[in-house]
RNA sequence: GGCGAGGUAGCUCAGUUGGUUAGAGCACAGGAUUCAUAACCCUGAGGUCUCGGGUUCAAAUCCCGAUCUCGCUACCA
């Protein structure tokens, strides 16, 4: 049974601290979850809105480490810019808290505690990676190695950062251990578990049977995916020294912090509490009572953090679960995938330096950025944010249909009203004023409507279309036609005044309607329109849209001012030749430093002996046939003529070469290497590959063509 | 290979439980107008709804197959 909402409590998922955030971001989460909050307040609806930095992690010391500044100064340098960031977008959230902040770690420990004394956690022995020299286990991200992939020899334990494919350490070619440079041992240590597995059948009742129609498709798709896949016993704990550290009195827990994706969500159970603090409220109610009507604001990488594991911990100690998940796809940037590796992308802080920094264009650009990311926000497929579309987004819809409209109503109120309200004649009301009359509050039905179900971009579009429909009513009307028909001494006909009265008081009051439906989109713009109204922000409460009576008759108004400026052509040329030039820039370097990787981080594996070495047999021989395996996409099946015998080899080299174009090749065989069964294949032996710095692979072979079956020593 | 999400006008996207000539915005063309940031307003052109089968009186919509894009996942001695 659906309990009534009382209060709302908003998430936008905490960015990593570990760089600065693009528009990728902030269309995904952070602006989604801006508007339906600032709705939600002109609602006057109980509602907090918490966000924060993510500060765990192995990603942050790593990071840190090459900027060569503690973990420390690493977070307290990106944490302010972060959050400045938002402010500066009009991102509004009640509290941005961070999760090095004591009361998270408190929080997260006592997550922790009571999910472990009441036996809802698993221990578990596993064999980890350990760097001997410097007496620690290692973290994925403390291991590079070369990447299965691609073979970018430069890949970390967790992901490679060339191909970006996730991995683990014991993917990884050669992994060395990024603190000592040596060759880390596997050694057993104990961990944590969530048996996530243990709560599937709650899980797919819970997203599939009660939320299979409300939430969106991807979410519900990908959740059942995960979920029909069978889950895991995750990891809660690992072996590090940056993060929450485990309760003291836990047997075993010494040298271990919480999971950074565990304590990461209980972030926003920490901000709320900070919040509450901070405000005199109770922050109980928000996690624990029924009325309480939860969404999580996130990006499609999120989903199964939010829809999958949180959900379960939430179960588990007693709190209410999300209401909604309304996860975004992605936004690709001028056709391609928006990436801080290769520099392809608009960081927020880029956006801000060029447009809204006051001299050059101040907040209504920060706007404009706003209007154009709901426009194309990733609702229900992956999107592009291209220069052109923002030019021509503010150009002809900003510029000229909805400022276009309030400018336009202002300068003919001075012109034909002497710079006030002009009265309305209801007795002379025709069709076509009752028609627009309705056409707003009607707009407000459909944008409420769309509001409360996520639907950004379709609420916007109703609201611009509000302007359109505004622009249509006093083409109609032509009050500049009637303000000519004067009399023979200059004067206007009563009438006609009236007429011109009538036209003007409705589209001032459509203006100010205007300003409550557009600020939760457009904050600033929003507040400009109540100062050249000459009305106080209170106007904005939602309840006053539909109504005729926000301006008194007889109020004089502020001259006209533009509320957006055109954007030129060399404005985004220019932005287009700088994401070029930054992308190509971090190319070059990431070619030079791969170069460097090379030199440096490539040890060479412990010293053998000679008999080791004499251990290994390789001979010659000559493909005689490939084709790929059948439900691989990397293997290809390859029968290699030795001379005294020909056999089968299974070989992971599907994505570098074409079947036919290596049948005939010479290659070098290691023959006496066990068999392995791969796919169902009994593979005998191995080819030897070299690899360039790309990636790319080559055969080894002799160097002209000789007998099948020649040793190689 | 498996799973999930998509493939609709030049571009960005809507299309509810299958139902008359498939929609919107932008861009484009023509017209009208001048209060307005050469803005607004009206009209128009445009699509074998990725392809091929099937179910149905009727399919963009349901079923099967193929194909492409994105994501997750498996295979890599």
């Amino acid at each position: 049974m659906k309990q009534e909402t009382k209060r709302y409590l908003i998430t936008a998922a905490l960015p990593y601290a570990n760089g600065l955030k693009h528009i990728g971001h902030l269309a995904g989460a952070y602006l989604p979850a801006d508007t339906y909050v600032r709705y939600l307040r002109a609602q006057k609806r109980d509602v907090v809105f918490v966000c924060g930095s993510d500060e765990h992690g192995t990603a942050i010391p790593i990071q840190a480490a090459k900027e060569g500044i503690t973990s420390q100064e690493m977070i307290d340098k990106y944490h302010p810019i972060i959050a400045q960031n938002f402010a500066d977008l009009g991102i509004s959230f009640d509290i941005y808290h961070r999760t090095s902040a004591p009361i998270h770690h408190e929080t997260a420990r006592a997550f922790f505690e009571k999910l472990n004394n009441a036996g809802e956690l698993i221990t578990k022995e596993s064999e980890q990676y350990f760097d001997e020299a410097a007496n620690s286990f290692l973290a994925d991200r403390y291991i590079k190695g070369t990447c299965p992939n691609c073979s970018n020899p430069g890949a970390y334990g967790d992901q490679c950062e060339n191909c970006g494919k996730s991995l683990s350490p014991d993917e990884l070619i050669n992994p060395v251990s990024t603190l000592s440079g040596n060759a880390p041992i596997k050694k057993n240590t104990t961990h944590w578990y969530l048996p996530l597995d243990k709560h599937e059948s709650f899980l797919k009742e819970w997203i599939v049977g009660e939320h299979g129609n409300d939430w969106r498709s991807n979410v519900v798709g990908q959740c059942k995916s995960w979920i029909d896949g069978g889950l895991q016993p995750r990891a809660v704990t690992r072996d590090l020294d940056w993060g929450v550290k485990l309760p003291s009195n836990v047997k075993g827990g010494e040298g271990k912090v919480l999971y950074v994706w565990f304590d990461a969500p209980i972030g926003y159970i920490s901000a709320t509490k900070q919040w509450a603090l901070d405000n005199g409220k109770d922050w109980r109610p928000y996690w624990e009572d029924a009325g309480t009507k939860m969404v999580h604001f996130i990006g499609k990488d999120n989903i199964v953090f939010h829809c999958i594991i949180f959900p379960v911990m939430l179960k588990l100690y007693g709190n209410i679960l999300p209401d909604n998940v309304p996860a975004n796809e992605f936004m690709n940037l001028e056709g391609d995938k928006m990436s801080t590796s290769r520099n392809w992308k608009l960081e927020m802080q880029d956006y801000i330096d060029d447009f809204i920094k006051p001299e050059n264009g101040g907040t209504q650009m920060a706007d404009v950025l706003r209007y154009y990311l709901t426009q194309i926000a990733p609702e229900s497929k992956d999107s592009e944010f291209t220069w052109k579309g923002f030019q021509d987004a503010n150009n002809s819809e900003l510029v000229s249909i909805f400022g276009n409209f309030i400018n336009r109503s202002l300068v003919l109120m001075h012109k034909l009203c002497k710079g006030k309200v002009p009265p309305l004649h209801t007795t002379i009301l025709d069709d076509l004023d009752r028609a627009t009359i309705e056409a707003i509050s009607a707009a407000k039905d459909r944008i409420t409507h769309l509001l409360e179900e996520y639907k950004f971009r379709d609420a916007l579009f109703e609201v611009i279309n509000l302007a359109r429909t505004g622009n249509q009513y006093m083409q109609k009307k032509e009050p500049w036609i009637i303000a000519k028909r004067q009399t023979v001494d200059g004067e206007l006909l009563t009438v006609d005044q009236q007429l011109i009265d009538n036209c003007l008081h409705i589209c001032l009051q459509l203006t100010a309607n205007l300003a409550i439906l557009i600020n939760p989109f457009l904050p600033f713009t929003a507040k400009k329109i109540c100062y050249l109204l000459k009305v106080v922000d209170k106007i904005l409460d939602w309840e006053n849209a539909g109504s005729m009576k926000l301006l008194s008759v007889g109020y004089s108004l502020r001259a006209p001012e533009l509320l957006f400026r055109k954007i030129e052509n060399e404005e985004i040329e220019k932005q287009v030749e700088k994401l070029k030039t930054a992308s190509e820039a971090k190319g070059q370097e990431l070619r030079d430093t791969g170069s460097e990787i090379r030199v440096s981080d490539i040890k060479i594996k412990n010293e053998i002996q000679f008999d080791d070495f004499a251990k290994i047999d390789l001979k010659v021989g000559t493909i005689v046939s490939a084709k790929k395996v059948e439900k691989a996409d990397k293997l290809l099946q390859l029968q290699i003529d030795l001379g005294f015998e020909t056999r089968t080899i299974v070989s992971g080299i599907a994505m570098h070469f074409k079947p036919e174009e290596i049948i005939g090749k010479q290659v070098t065989v290691v023959v006496n290497l066990a068999p392995r069964k791969m796919r169902g294949i009994e593979s005998n032996g191995m080819i030897l590959m070299a690899e360039d710095a790309s990636g790319k692979l080559y055969f080894i072979q002799p160097s002209t063509t000789i007998d099948n079956g020649s040793g190689i020593s």
